[in-house]
DNA sequence: TCAATGTGTCAAGAGATGTTGAGATAATGT
DNA sequence: ACATTATCTCAACATCTCTTGACACATTGA
């Protein structure tokens, strides 16, 4: 992922319709949803959802397919990963905090791993 | 972290100049710059630089303390960190190949840990 | 073929954003 | 007090973004 890309992804991301467009299609995995349930689940108007469904496919965060008279919207996975990573590593890499902010959240959802985590994050406070 | 300050940061983010400030910031870790210093790091006018890095400021990506004549600027770890876990969690928090690219991601910078996290990353794959 | 359904396109307008250059403000040294 | 240094503020301008409403296109079923 190169700074371009990233950028482009970050301005797709920034704006509330999109944005809840994007956390309902991941919720959604590879099912996906239509357009029409889209635009009803974010309460836009055809017109509306249209155009950031577009603004979210140029940027690359979702797909589309057409099924018939319906189009299917995927989130992509793949490139939302690369976008994190972007952050983590290319941008904020240098500073250990932020990642070890990451990963302790990680174990708030996910406590099955005992490998002491707790001390890769120190002074910072996670809470959201 | 709310929608709301996680879209103004990622608007803030979503610009060139402003990313690269952030990037040079993140570098700088508690140190920080000066409004000058930063300027010429990313070729901007005075009046350009203060401009992003008043908008960084505002959404909270970075801070201020006047320092003599200079104004220092620094990056906001916990900010950033609530972000990269609101992405994470809250947003794409459903689906677990992200999570584990970025954990992969983690692993190609710093392979100490042996604790085979590659399970967690199964058919994304996760290059830049 | 015709109507219904699901989406996209277009133009117009309001508002936000980014750049520039001139100048204002604040702190410091002579 | 004055000049110097570091930074911010302001107005003007061009450009981009988002919304709305009307309409066009594509697919399906009667």
């Amino acid at each position: 992922m190169d700074e371009m890309q990233a950028i482009k992804m970050l301005g797709a991301l920034a704006q509330e319709t999109r944005l809840r467009i994007v956390r309902y299609l991941v919720g959604r995995a590879d099912e996906g949803a239509p357009a029409g349930e889209i635009g009803k689940v974010v309460d836009a108007t055809s017109s509306r959802a249209s155009f950031h469904l577009s603004a979210l496919e140029r940027a690359g965060v979702i797909t589309s397919e057409r099924r018939s008279r319906s189009i299917i919207y995927r989130a992509e996975f793949d490139r939302l990963g690369r976008l994190l990573s972007f952050l983590l590593d290319d941008c904020c890499g240098a500073h250990p905090d932020i990642r070890a902010c990451c990963l302790r959240e990680r174990c708030f959802q996910a406590p099955s791993s005992e490998s002491g985590l707790d001390e890769h994050c120190p002074s910072v406070t996670c809470g959201k």
